[in-house]
DNA sequence: ATGTCGATACTTTATCGA
């Protein structure tokens, strides 16, 4: 089984570049962000085409979240608990049966949280805080999950090029990291840094300033598994060469293989 | 020091978000 995230930067522009990559990764299900559009603007059709079930949490404009399953659905949750105004569509979860066991599986758009002096870094905090209550919950559910997306949040040092350049950035100040290591302390396993210890595992290259070219990337797309779903972790890497395609987006998929 | 891209409203160009 294998679970991939991928934020798109818009779903119109990438459904092309999502297919070719879909035929060349054969991913099981993949966890899709920032899809830009509302539930009817989503191209449905060409991923059921190519063999896959779709669920979809959109917004006109901005954010988006999508899940799109070789198996099928059996339960759909939009929204994030812990805050009824929260009109911003970032978190979609589904449930599929794995062989004879159920399996979770959210995507993850968490707020980027710049600038920091503004209303936007307490509604990352905040929301970072609901989804560490909403995983206890699923964690005591004693079901196997993967929490999968854009965190927006650079773990470590060795997870960003020039740590000094990012020092006071909302994804890598000392208060997010502390708060992402607090969602893992529950009992999460970044499926990466179980498989390598690696430094520089981007996953993103802004458009600007050359960083692809430079390789001045961030890692910042994750996928976090329940005890359950790490005791069947077999494999986890970055497609990293999706990044030279014709007309990218800024983040590459990151997947993880299970033993399902 | 700067460099980009996508959505939108309102336009052939600006604003916002990232």
């Amino acid at each position: 089984m294998k679970i991939a995230t991928w934020n798109v930067n818009s779903i119109k522009v990438r459904t092309q570049n999502v297919l070719d990559w879909l035929r060349q990764s054969e991913p099981d299900i993949v966890c899709l962000q920032e899809i830009k559009t509302v539930d009817e603007g989503f191209p449905r059709q060409a991923f059921e085409e190519a063999g896959y079930n779709v669920a979809v949490h959109g917004q006109k404009s901005y954010n988006g979240v999508a899940i799109l399953s070789k198996l099928p659905i059996d339960e759909t949750q939009a929204r994030l608990p812990g805050d009824d105004t929260d009109e911003q569509a970032r978190y979609l979860e589904v449930s599929v049966t794995a062989g004879d066991r159920a399996l979770r599986v959210a995507s993850i758009y968490l707020p980027n949280g710049n600038p920091v002096d503004s209303e936007k870094y307490p509604y990352k905090i905040g929301w970072m805080q609901r989804l560490r209550a909403h995983a206890d919950v699923l964690m005591r559910s004693e079901e196997m999950f993967v929490l999968a997306g854009d965190y927006n949040v650079i773990p470590g040092p060795e997870d960003v090029h020039n740590p000094d350049a990012w020092r006071d950035d909302a994804l890598f100040l000392p208060q997010t990291r502390a708060e992402f290591r607090s969602l893992l302390n529950i009992g999460l396993c970044d499926a990466l840094r179980a498989c390598t210890a690696e430094p520089a595992q981007y996953t993103f290259w802004d458009y600007q300033a050359g960083a692809w070219q430079k390789n001045h990337g961030i890692r910042i797309d994750h996928l976090l598994l329940s005890p359950h779903a790490a005791d069947v972790l077999v494999g986890c890497d970055v497609d990293r060469d999706v990044r030279a395609w014709e007309r990218p987006s800024d983040h590459v998929p990151v997947w993880a293989e299970l033993n399902l």
